[in-house]
DNA sequence: AGGTTCGAGTTTTTT
DNA sequence: ACTCGAACCT
């Protein structure tokens, strides 16, 4: 215990003024804000390790929340070195979210659910956002169920119940929204189902019915710390500062300028206004940068003083002025790929940069294609940051559709996705007539497979096909209160006795997908769980194999894009831009740096998001340590269309002195002029500019089937340019100008 | 009952 | 270009 504690006075010797103040602070609320590379994690760590060895609180009193499952992990690593190991466990290191499934499922009976939850991602609320259209006879044209899912998503965000939404909803759209939120949500409740919103949602009424709760986790919780506060939203903000309670130990750290998920309800006011929540608050800046060059640091400066809605912070390092940033104009995606890996292959076998220091980011997942292509064909060793991406496969889905099924009795979501796969004789026909039963009777489908017979209107062959299955379901639950089968035996179990080890081996539809193989992958990943659960918590040999199937099932839920990655793979990395928040390379290079990319389209419209646009590009660039480098081609192929691009507007913000540019092939223009002129774009550029004069924003037109509309905007793309036309018949439209047979009834003033 | 073909929508970012 | 769902066929 001495040798720790003079350890950490060591640690802390080493620490600039600033970083001191926030690491020696203990009671009240305290806000750092951290510019990128400012060494917030050693921050935050040192702390930790201040508030249990110099301050003498128990670990378990401690809440770490960070971003992602993996930031968890680094921290509960980092935090074991400076403490024991064993005292790092102790500590809760979490997500906001895997807290909350935690607590749901600790103290859901105080809420009326159930503990074998499931916790449904986007497809399965999409499957259960059209059975409540449907029923509610709401097409799927006019309410299309992502878009109805997002603006319920925002409502829970805002803590808004079914209830208060409908009471708050104006116009029609909202109050048929208000409609199918809340026969969403009664499916959901039916299916015992609780959906990424919805726990934080329940997790605040359990604090705000619950004062006995309350006062427990109250006690539990006595220092909080978040991580990444600018991309809270307002339920994940109540959470905390409910939590924290009237002792405020609440410490966040975070970036204003590295704001990314506004579109995900992530609420820039809780950092903005944080002082203003916690008059007390002490307020630490951290500015000076300890990771990128010079050059780099300058071109991220002047890249985010072009945001408005900002407060300016002082960015500075002591680093190396280092290379010049590096813009690359490339004739297509494929020059682009090839450059970007010609110059990776340079910089490892000349200056023996290891793969795994490098990476490339880019805004849309659909850029990795070009890269990976690129890669593969040079050998060289790559991981993609999809960590969501393995459990989308079919195969895996439908496995985990059987343990979600098994779990939990009352899912008919995944009961109905797994019902006849592999066929076993139940066919649509009698689902069908097994839904109007339950229906009619007052019970529900998962009830009816366990007697069918008394289901008049099916036929012997049918009732024998679904009971065999109910049994079958049955004994699986019946294994699942056992402590002595393990989760791979078991799943190995389910697989074999289901038929879909045979059905996915037998199947070789497409040679390149070896789906037998991933099921295997599942496997293993479910025995390497329990090993970890094992090793995390001694206290694990009494639980059920039902418990342990929860907490399995709860991980895969949870998982995000970058958990996969492995800083150690000695491979180079690819990411969105969003999923390389809070990590950073020697060697970064971005893709697609183009209007309509970054900023992308969906964002052109608005300043608040162009400005969030920018914040991302400020994320991809002080990624950066060394070298940087920003691409963008001439023309690129989207959906098999090869179109003209342009240069990002965000590369001419750039202050000139910090970057050089690379013009490949046969690039005419100026990138710092905004254009790119070449032989076949030059016709459609012409006749694209046409048509955005012909149809300005606010021009009245008459289409022979919606009627009367109001353009709102227009999206040149040659042959196929677009526009969104709102319709007072049937909402907004996207219509390809060509075919539209639009006729223009009056165009608003034109300003040339 | 199960497989096949055809058309539509797709790509913003994710816990 | 690719994937997914719905109508359509055997």
């Amino acid at each position: 215990m001495t040798d720790r504690h003079s350890d950490l006075d060591a640690l802390l010797a080493d620490l600039t003024e600033p970083q001191r103040e926030a690491v020696l602070h203990v009671e009240g609320p305290l806000l750092v804000l951290a510019g990128p590379g400012s060494g917030k994690t050693r921050v935050i760590t040192l702390r930790i390790a201040h508030l249990v060895l110099g301050v003498g609180i128990a670990p378990w009193n401690v809440l770490a929340i960070t971003f992602t499952n993996k930031a968890a992990g680094e921290m509960r690593q980092r935090v074991g070195q400076m403490l024991s190991p064993r005292q790092a466990r102790a500590m809760p290191i979490t997500t906001f979210h895997s807290l909350c499934a935690r607590l749901i499922r600790e103290f859901g009976d105080r809420l009326g659910l159930d503990p074998r939850f499931s916790i449904y991602d986007t497809a399965d609320q999409q499957r259960a956002m059209k059975q409540a259209l449907e029923s509610l006879d709401m097409s799927t044209s006019n309410f299309p169920p992502a878009k109805v899912l997002a603006t319920i998503s925002n409502a829970k965000n805002e803590l808004l119940d079914p209830e208060t939404y409908a009471s708050v909803a104006s116009d029609f759209y909202h109050r048929k929204v208000a409609q199918a939120y809340r026969k969403y949500e009664s499916i959901l409740r039916q299916n015992n189902a609780l959906d990424f919103d919805d726990l934080l949602l329940m997790t605040v009424q359990l604090l705000r019915q619950h004062a006995d709760v309350l006062e427990q986790l109250q006690e539990r919780h006595q220092y909080i710390l978040i991580d990444e506060y600018q991309d809270t939203n307002h339920a994940q903000f109540v959470i905390a500062n409910t939590l924290a309670g009237k002792r405020q130990n609440i410490c966040a750290t975070g970036d204003p300028d590295q704001s990314i998920y506004r579109w995900r309800g992530a609420d820039i006011r809780n950092i903005l206004d944080f002082e203003t929540h916690y008059p007390d608050a002490k307020v630490v800046r951290l500015e000076q940068n300890y990771r990128s060059t010079k050059n780099i640091l300058a071109a991220a400066d002047g890249l985010i003083r072009h945001n408005v809605r900002r407060k300016h912070k002082a960015l500075w390092t002591e680093n190396e002025p280092g290379d010049p940033v590096t813009i690359v104009v490339c004739p297509t995606e494929r020059e682009e790929a090839r450059w970007v890996v010609d110059q990776f292959c340079q910089l490892h076998d000349m200056e023996r940069i290891p793969w795994s220091s490098m990476a490339v980011f880019y805004r849309v997942n659909s850029l990795s294609r070009a890269i990976e292509d690129e890669l593969r064909h040079r050998g060289i060793p790559y991981q993609i940051a999809r960590g969501t991406a393995f459990y989308e496969r079919k195969e895996i889905k439908d496995a985990v559709a059987y343990l979600r099924a098994i779990s939990n009795p009352a899912d008919e979501v995944n009961l109905l996705r797994i019902i006849n796969t592999p066929a076993r004789g139940i066919s649509s026909a009698t689902i069908k007539a097994l839904q109007a039963h339950a229906a009619a009777h007052h019970t529900t489908l998962p009830q009816l497979l366990d007697n069918p017979q008394q289901v008049t209107t099916l036929n012997p062959r049918a009732i024998s096909a679904v009971s065999r299955f109910g049994a079958q379901l049955e004994a699986w639950r019946k294994v699942t209160e056992r402590v002595d089968v393990t989760l791979r035996s078991f799943l190995e179990q389910v697989l074999r006795e289901s038929g879909l080890e045979s059905f996915y081996a037998a199947d070789d539809n497409d040679p390149d997908e070896d789906r037998a193989m991933n099921l295997g992958e599942l496997v293993s990943s479910a025995q390497q769980f329990e090993d970890e659960l094992e090793f995390a918590d001694m206290s694990q040999d009494e639980s059920t194999l039902g418990r342990r199937l929860q907490a399995f099932l709860e991980r895969i839920s949870l998982v995000s894009d970058v958990d996969s990655v492995d800083a150690d793979q000695g491979s180079v990395t690819l990411m969105t831009l969003h999923a390389a928040k809070g990590l950073e390379f020697p060697v970064v290079a971005i893709t697609g740096v183009e209007e309509g990319l970054l900023p992308h389209d969906r964002a052109v419209a608005e300043a608040e998001e162009v400005e969030e646009e920018r914040r991302l590009c400020f994320v991809g660039v002080t990624r950066a340590m060394q070298r940087l480098y920003l691409t963008c081609t001439q023309r690129r192929t989207v959906f098999g269309q090869t179109l003209p691009t342009t240069p990002s507007r965000f590369l001419r913000e750039l202050p000139r002195e910090t970057v050089v540019t690379q013009e490949l092939d046969d690039f005419v223009g100026d990138v710092f002029a905004g254009e790119s002129r070449f032989g076949v774009a030059a016709e459609q550029r012409r006749r694209a500019a046409e048509d955005a004069r012909m149809y300005p924003p606010g021009t009245r037109v008459r289409h022979p089937q919606f009627g009367i509309g109001r353009v709102l905007n227009v999206s040149p793309a040659g042959a196929h340019t677009r526009a969104r036309i709102e319709f007072g018949s049937v909402g907004i439209k996207t219509l390809v100008l060509q075919y539209a047979r639009l006729e223009v009834l009056d165009r608003p003033d034109l300003p040339f």
